[in-house]
DNA sequence: CTGAAAGCGCTTACAG
DNA sequence: CTGAAAGCGCTTACAG
């Protein structure tokens, strides 16, 4: 391997300055069009590239964000949420639009918070994916924030939080999968994920629920409210466990998609119909969603928008440009399948 | 935000040189351990890092490892293959256990070959993941080579070619599929996939489960063998043509678990049980074979190792340490299931 | 529009 | 074991 091409070499070949090389590289324009093009010329028939290690050191920024997916410390390593590898995608999509490098970094929940990134110089933001619990978050939030990280999460807006959240309208989620139920005469609900303020995305998701309901005269039972992580194990469980309670129950709402795949597997276990005897209805729309069967009803998150909003509002953070709060809240969207029974086959 | 400590900084504070910071921060041999313990426990305290674009600028590498993520061009942007996206977990844990950090970048195939990660210095090694035709791309690895770019690929050994590969033994995984259907006196077959040298692992299934039927006396046609990419719609359709060609089969090899989960919902919507009219095997073992009605019979790729290999091999190319190429080939898994009937639950 | 020069914050021979 | 000094390859005021 020949050593790489600097920038005066292709000054020497080109028969200007490094400086001038460096310009016209940049596209800047105090350069002429003729210099420009024939430095580019050169540099390209050299092959050189600009050293990244060295334009970042200079220029004190490193074009590079960070991703860290916190890994749900009670489910399998090597099975990380579909959903957030989803947002992965779109993520690094938006980042490539927008002319930055995408670090990726696991966290296990228990990690000393490897957050570093900024830290060092080698991302300029961070966003921040699927950490777990979000009360015991707080502190580290307040850390990062006197620090200065420039940061932006995906989940749920707490209340008096500061930092920078983008996250679907969970609550909207829920009504709309409340009203969906009741329009298809269903009369006893269950709800399956964690109704607590330490998931604040499953909890938006049942209050909406659960008040739509009330609002229309249906009481959700606490016996028909049953604990379970975003995994279709724990769905498969806590649906094991909701007919062990021998309560009546002809719609479940799943706080999530792979919840779901548990659940409908659970039920069809023990001998009911999906969705004759039982509606069911998912959270994300996965890709899987489709083709469970029944084919799952669900609350479609659009992590195409998602990805693209957590990139923008945290590069307008690191630019100091104020972000429009209001647009960190992504709507969702009701995709109706077979799962639930009367009006199936809508679409999807 | 107060702007960061240099190791000026903690050299002033620790009343040592600079020079001794940077030693002892890196735990030089060269520095007194009291020196050293005083050096680090300032760094501690003014919350010092070591800029990353500093030190990989001067030491001349980078400490990181770049991902290009091929997607397949024909499926929809916002569902890349899961398959992928847990290997790209596997691959910034084993990162992160060697100290590299893990640049991740998704590329579509017509993408103009954005590999200039390692010629800006921003990684030291590239690995490549599910770049679709490979016959396409030998030109390309090609030139990496020739540019002296080190990298490995994740996919299929092809003959001749000089890049260094980490992939599963599709072959071997072919033959168990063959001998497991034969085992349960299933009589005639199809195959479900890409069958051409342009996805040779997908080809190396198909020639392992053909080769070990022919050998036992067992033909499979080519009116059974059906195209289809890696996706659930894909199997779907390709399932319906399959049907449409009223043929016989009782037992189907989708060469992978996307494919496998369409064509069971176009076997089921079509009228027919599986397994009781038709035995359906998959390929990887994704989350959700576990959890499809009923659950699938298929063959896992261990991605937890595939990542380790792949990144500890970039890392033995990158020190220009010899490969042990048989450590390449990784063994796959027959996960027996409930999809082809016989001797079901027996894992999984 | 161009060039000479300083300097980003480290690592690492070199000298002691 | 420690320090003074050079230099990695750029960007960007500064001067013209």
């Amino acid at each position: 391997m020949k050593s790489k091409a600097t920038s005066f070499d292709i000054a020497h070949y080109a028969g200007v300055s490094q400086s001038t090389v460096s310009r016209a590289l940049r596209n800047s324009p105090l350069v002429s069009e003729e210099t420009r093009l024939k430095v580019q010329q050169v540099a390209k028939k050299l092959n050189y590239k600009i050293d990244k290690n060295a334009s970042n050191l200079r220029a004190q920024h490193s074009s590079t964000l960070a991703v860290l997916l916190f890994e749900d410390p009670t489910s399998d390593e090597s099975n990380i949420n579909p959903f957030f590898l989803s947002m992965l995608g779109s993520i690094t999509r938006a980042c490539a639009k927008q002319g930055y490098d995408l670090l990726v970094s696991f966290q296990s929940a228990s990690d000393d918070w490897h957050a570093d990134y900024a830290e060092t110089h080698r991302a300029d933001g961070i966003i921040l994916l699927g950490y777990g619990d979000y009360i015991d978050y707080q502190p580290r939030f307040k850390r990062l924030l006197e620090e200065g990280t420039k940061f932006v999460c995906w989940g749920a807006q707490v209340d008096g939080s500061p930092e920078l959240t983008v996250c679907c309208d969970n609550y909207s989620g829920g009504e709309r999968v409340a009203e969906h139920l009741l329009n298809l005469r269903r009369k006893n609900f269950a709800f399956i994920g964690d109704a607590s303020e330490h998931s604040p995305e499953f909890y938006e998701r049942f209050l909406g629920f659960k008040n739509t309901l009330q609002n229309l005269g249906v009481k959700l039972s606490e016996r028909n409210t049953i604990r379970a992580i975003s995994t279709e194990a724990s769905g498969y469980h806590a649906t094991q466990s909701l007919l062990a309670n021998n309560t009546d129950f002809d719609a479940i709402f799943a706080a999530s998609d792979l919840i779901a795949i548990g659940v409908i597997k659970a039920l069809q276990e023990a001998g009911l119909n999906v969705p004759n005897d039982v509606s069911v209805v998912g959270f994300d729309d996965l890709a899987v969603a489709r083709f469970s069967l029944p084919p799952l009803t669900t609350v479609r998150q659009n992590t195409t928008l998602a990805g693209q909003m957590l990139v923008s509002n945290l590069l307008s953070l690191i630019d100091d440009i104020p972000v429009d709060a209001s647009s960190a809240l992504l709507p969702p969207q009701l995709i109706v399948r077979g799962s639930c029974g009367g009006e199936a086959n809508a679409q999807g």
